[in-house]
DNA sequence: TGACGAATTGCAATCGTTTGCAATACCCTT
DNA sequence: AAGGGTATTGCAAACGATTGCAATTCGTCA
């Protein structure tokens, strides 16, 4: 193997230093990034020196941590990450898992991820952190304790439990740094950060029949965790509506695009008429407005149509969406806050922040 | 310090182990996910031949084998990262930068990003690396050559140059593995893909011309080196347009959705009439349309509008928006397929991608 | 039964940092 | 100038996995 050529300091007979002999090599750096030892060699200290001078020990004498961090500047070194983890036993960065199971379909494409991945990054790095981003696909198993076992990051946050509550489940007792955006499960043992999903269904379906809607209906996949406790919402709002109100129907849709249209146009073919739409998501909602469009049928003079997120791209839409915000700047601090808090060991509650009714076009003009 | 509590595997009268033998610990597993050699302890053999029978080498028995297998399943047992990083010199993950310096805000809003992570997550992970996401804000300095120094990841991949091109440049000599999608610049020396940017602003400004309209404008701001070629490709369309044709202008505005909307509604009511609007982004049409339906002004019936990605979002809005399509999924798969190339030492080549013109109802009805 | 060769296994060094402890350098006092 | 400190430094052992080489086991044939 190569390995001869990647000693170092060693002025020995190696096939390397004879190399390096007898080639031209006007630079000092000659093989990769320089490591420490190199460092303290141009120094005149030993390695031990540089760590400390580097991680600013009060310990090395003013002058040499001078002398040392200007050279470990011109050189341009940083620590090797892989020798740093493997001593400390920290990586210093933190897992971002995006479970996919209740969509085959691969990509990402739901802007709230992206939105929350933003703020995520955000947060981790501003803490110094990395961020080992992973998605999670079916069919999958053991992604969990493979990951935690790999001590690839000191901790993990999961972006929406999806149909991988048992999993986590699984794991919570053993694995501490663990935080997952989601609902609140009855009985469940992890740590979640969320909004309130019943609570916000229920704010959304109340904001139709204030308006004078009577026939309303959902528009979700109630297998969802999430999406199950907004339809809860939904269902004791109704449960408590005025006499004459229409009782409870769902469409059941996917989440990619064109199957929330499709889904959407057939119910609208096939169903009784309604004036109303809660929908689980602010992507399904544009969707279903697309659809309603797509029949003839306006928004919001026939239709009111209601959404869940707030979404940036919310505001942006033809109407522009009344909708449910889900502040993901602040549920991405707290994750973050609660993970760390939960890498230094304390036990922490679950969050649930108070949903908040925006009204937009999309169902009141 | 707690070191002697991590001590195994010693018989000896460390406080370790005298609390071990105290304390009740039923279960064999007790600080930890199980090391190497714990496997090879419960298998009977040394770690050595664990490693081997782990990576399927044939120097171990094939009975062997299984029985450590089995074991090493049913202990959760997954190799150390960083131990294996360090010992192998590479660390099976790629670190996925995205430079916003031609953007104060921080939120990596535009779903361009999301898209195009989700797919480069999809091909890294299917080659069996990791995602390291990496986001760099202003101030900047030294992002590039400290994430290349610290070894964190086999390669990198950049998405967008942004203002970075200097940067990009600096270490494109000493540093193969890096990709970047982007614009090519002339006599840029490190590896690109992208789409044809003068070719697609070309094609959208043609669309134009050829449904009638004369008066076009361009939004987008011109700094950002993508940017600049789209509007390049817009200028020469121009130049050969049929006699008549009202003479080049542009909107500067910024990628932020009110920042749009805003700079669109100052124009709309200072400048002279335009029938047409070629944008640098899709999210720049979403918001050039919204400005100028608050206008009175109807889209397509009194001016046309171009985007440029095809976002998914894009054939979701109201109306369904004419686009450029760059092929984000194919660009992610080259933009791999490159780096995993030059990871094992080939030079490669710029990719240019084909553009195409999308035409749905933002342009003719 | 002994020996030779092939098939398995173990040993030990290595990857680059960090850190407890031991050793040296330095300063000040008497 | 010797002694007693305190400041600084160096030494060496980890961290956990991989791998060339040496050592062992095993099967087989004479």
């Amino acid at each position: 193997m190569a390995k001869l050529f990647w000693r170092r300091g060693k002025a020995s007979t190696t096939l390397w230093s004879r190399l390096k002999r007898n080639l031209i090599m006007p630079s000092p750096k000659d093989n990769g990034p320089p490591k420490m030892a190199d460092i303290a060699r141009l120094a005149g200290v030993h390695a031990s020196t540089v760590s400390r001078a580097l991680a600013g020990s009060p310990l090395v004498a003013k002058k040499v941590r001078d002398k040392i961090l200007r050279i470990a500047r011109t050189q341009g070194y940083t620590v090797n990450a892989a020798a740093r983890s493997l001593r400390l036993q920290r990586t210093e960065s933190v897992s971002v898992v995006i479970p996919l199971g209740h969509e085959a379909a691969q990509p990402l494409t739901d802007p709230f991820f992206v939105q929350m991945i933003g703020h995520l990054a955000d947060e981790i790095t501003q803490r110094g952190h990395g961020l080992f981003l992973q998605k999670v696909v079916p069919p999958m198993e053991d992604w969990l304790t493979e990951l935690i076992a790999s001590k690839r990051s000191d901790g993990i946050i999961v972006i929406g439990q999806s149909t991988e509550h048992s999993a986590l489940e699984a794991v919570a007792g053993k694995y501490q740094p663990l935080v997952v955006w989601g609902g609140r499960i009855d009985h469940q043992s992890y740590c979640t950060v969320g909004s309130d999903n019943v609570g916000g269904g229920k704010l959304a379906t109340e904001h139709l029949l204030a308006i004078g809607r009577r026939r309303i209906v959902f528009a979700g996949d109630i297998k969802v965790p999430e999406f199950r406790l907004r339809h809860k919402g939904y269902v004791q709002a109704l449960e408590r509506a005025p006499a004459g109100t229409a009782k409870k129907q769902v469409v059941p849709t996917h989440m990619t695009a064109e199957k929330v249209f499709e889904s959407m146009r057939t119910f609208i073919g096939h169903r009784e008429k309604f004036d109303g739409v809660v929908c689980a998501t602010d992507v399904i909602a544009i969707n279903v407005i697309r659809a309603l469009n797509a029949h003839g049928l306006r928004v919001p003079e026939d239709v009111s149509v209601v959404g869940y997120d707030d979404l940036s791209l919310a505001a942006q839409t033809n109407p522009p969406l009344t909708t449910i915000r889900q502040d993901i700047e602040m549920g991405a601090q707290k994750l973050v806050e609660l993970l760390f808090r939960r890498i230094e060991g304390e036990a922490t509650q679950s969050v649930i922040m108070a949903p908040k009714l925006i009204v937009r076009e999309s169902t009141v003009r």
